[in-house]
DNA sequence: TATGTTTAACAACTAGCTGTGTTATCTATG
DNA sequence: CATAGATAACACAGCTAGTTGTTAAACATA
């Protein structure tokens, strides 16, 4: 494990060590890496402000996963080829002239890098990344959620937010969560819940994107019902009995084909 | 005029030159800054896409002021060191604790950018460099008015925006507008009048931040007579007669101090 | 069509930033 | 109080992004 990687791969190796082990010592990270002890502590000190890791004299620990797991950062590490694939195929969904509701949720993000391409469209959002990115984007009819803002999402979330979501009618919500299993899907945040519900109640059509590490998992909060929703994609990386398994519960779902490089 | 210049400052010199004379061809320009006439062409293409000047063959000519005035781009270019000043002095009315609301001129992004030192704050505003400003601040809450976005204001406006700053109150509001004159303050946009006029209604201070250049003039819509603000701000490059003028009028003003390099 | 103007594509250069290590100082823990 | 660990400050290498010029092709205007 000593060739040479850039900051953001070995951040994200550290990453899975420490999650997969519990704890290290900064030493043993400095020797594993073959990188001096102060950049092993420049790379701690970003997890630690990411919310992936706790810092303690001498090495770090994991954080509870309940903790980390609603972190942008971490989730914008993880799945990557998975989300894009989601995001290609629910770029398809979109046509040109629509109104597009877009959650908080990074796999949305990758669509919305897309959508430039579906112009003219209005996109409705609390997710601060995607209101930045669509604040360059031409042919693009922005509108904002407010609400208070949520480090830890880079959202907008709360009453104003939801009283927002209520007085506007989206065509096509896209939306995603971060656990699914038995016909339920599940977030770990109150205030998202109330979000995505609300989001829900305003959308003419209800698109779930969900990558298959969240299937046949849970969350403290449940969300809504899998058949809540107009539609489920998946990434093509979800076993086939997976699949069959909801399209017999009446789930109507798409698989997004990987990327084949 | 031949000294090597940045790009900016190059930027700001042709359109000075151009809102003085009305139009010029690329070739001259070329000339006048010892410059490639690609570079000129880059120049101007940029000023386009602000909509300070427009292009026509063979050279620019400027907007109708009406046009340009509105820009972000181009009130951020103005008046810059007044700007500084009034901002500072504004910083000094905000205290730990309070509930700021900042409108979407660029005279109260300067006061932003000096907030974290106030901290901890709560912070309420509908422009986007503002948030973005404000979402890396440490112990700042930030509350976004969310709404349909203007690209030539980076703000968000319409009646999302104004139903969400009547569900709030702020301590103090400190918001700017484009000219006042004969106790009245005016603005050319209907949009951005009402949600002013909202901001002032939801706030328990209210303090108008004026740099000197803009004293004197008016605009299509009028905004708030000048005595309906607790404070006005302006800088110390305003006349003494100008004052003296105001105080008499009963309004509440105060001169911010210059740099003086 | 002829000429001047604009744009596109490429390459060179620059400035500034990022990532890193070293050393010295500070801090925590036993 | 001693020692290992953490941080701050400085310096430097490498790299990326932004800026510019050149050339050639496309375009507009008379």
């Amino acid at each position: 494990m000593t060739g040479r990687t850039t900051r953001g791969a070995r951040q994200d190796l550290i990453a899975d060590h420490v999650l997969r082990e519990g704890s290290v010592t900064a030493s043993q990270l400095a020797e594993a890496f073959g990188v001096s002890l102060m950049t092993v502590h420049r790379d701690l000190d970003e997890l630690e402000r990411q919310g992936v890791v706790r810092k303690f004299h001498g090495g770090v620990s994991a954080q509870p996963s309940s903790v980390f797991e609603s972190n942008v950062a971490y989730r914008l590490r993880t799945a990557r080829a998975e989300k894009a694939a989601i995001a290609r195929f629910a770029r398809t969904l979109v046509e040109p002239g629509m109104a597009v509701m877009l959650d908080d949720s990074t796999t949305t993000l990758g669509v919305a890098e897309l959508l430039a391409d579906a112009a003219p469209l209005t996109v409705i959002t609390n997710f601060l990344q995607v209101i930045n990115a669509m604040s360059r984007a031409d042919r693009v009819r922005l509108i904002a959620l407010g609400g208070e803002y949520y480090p830890t999402h880079d959202s907008f979330l709360g009453v104003p937010c939801i009283e927002a979501i209520e007085s506007l009618r989206a065509d096509v919500l896209l939306t995603s969560t971060s656990a699914a299993s038995g016909g339920l899907t599940y977030h770990q945040e109150q205030e998202i819940v109330l979000v995505k519900r609300a989001m829900m109640r305003s959308a003419n059509r209800k698109v779930l994107l969900m990558d298959h590490t969240k299937l046949g998992g849970t969350a403290l909060h449940q969300l809504a019902l899998l058949t809540d929703f107009d539609d489920v994609v998946v990434d093509g990386g979800t076993p086939a009995d997976v699949v069959r398994a909801l399209r017999d519960r009446r789930v109507n779902i798409h698989v997004a084909p990987l990327d084949t490089p």
